[in-house]
DNA sequence: AACGGTTTGGTACTAAAGTATGAGTCTAAA
DNA sequence: TTTAGACTCATACTTTAGTACCAAACCGTT
């Protein structure tokens, strides 16, 4: 909120100041007068490019955020969701307990209760699911 | 290609036309010179707009899109990218062949099939080849 | 008609995955 | 301090997944 108003100052003062220019230009009968609008031009051309690329920002990234208040709801602890990524990246139970230093055993309960957490019967399915909810 | 001309084109004859109605409305000596300004800062922020949303555009969408060509290279039939399809689905061998009308026996081929394929020891690992390979 | 590639499917096996149950440890909060 | 929740690990078991090998049927091409 404060940077928004902080931009929007700006560019008012932006603008503030081109037309002020321009009309010195015009009054003092330079030969400037294309030169300021030209320069206008630019500024405003580049305030459009700007602009826009902002408020793609905003419509773009939400596709690729982690919904992490769903993973409380569905509450799912933190080591649950390590072995998630884990199964993201396609290892094995094995495999993720090595990375998290546990036994096999371990990571064998953890998706046992991450798959009924999920309401899945395979970990495959637990990845469309958790896809489905955007939290992986 | 021949978009970009066009639109190319266009720019350059609008820009012309501010230019000569700006040059105009200076020398008739109207208290309109502001009115052109404010014309072209508006002409040039949409311009911008226009420019960085075609920009972007060709950025964002490959993400979403199938790269048929790869599935080629790998040598992956229709049946088993059918089957591969499946396995994303979150489906069980036997819930794949039910939905192919195949038997279990002929899924486990695909999908071995598949794996060496992929470079995979799993299915789940094959999705995130799959995924990187942007065949899914 | 013969050929190569795909699709289908079976058997027999090994390897993972997943379930159920019980139990010990640890930590933050009541 | 005791209590609940999270994390750990094990055993024993069932179910899927995956491999290896073989073989028949199908289909478009030459």
């Amino acid at each position: 909120m404060k940077k928004t108003v902080l931009v929007f100052g700006l560019l008012i003062l932006a603008l503030l100041l081109l037309f002020q220019f321009s009309k010195y230009a015009v009054i003092s009968g330079d030969l400037n007068s294309e030169l300021a609008i030209a320069l206008i031009a630019i500024t405003f051309f580049f305030v459009g490019v700007y602009l826009n690329k902002k408020s793609l920002q905003k419509k773009v990234k939400p596709s690729a955020e982690i919904n992490h208040k769903k993973i409380k709801d569905l509450d799912i602890s933190k080591r649950e969701y390590e072995v998630l990524l884990g199964i993201s990246e396609g290892l094995s139970n094995k495999e993720i307990g090595e990375k998290l230093f546990v036994s096999e055993s371990t990571i064998k309960t953890h998706v046992s209760n991450l798959l009924a957490k999920l309401s899945a019967k395979r970990r495959t399915q637990a990845l469309q699911i958790a896809k489905d909810f955007k939290i992986i």
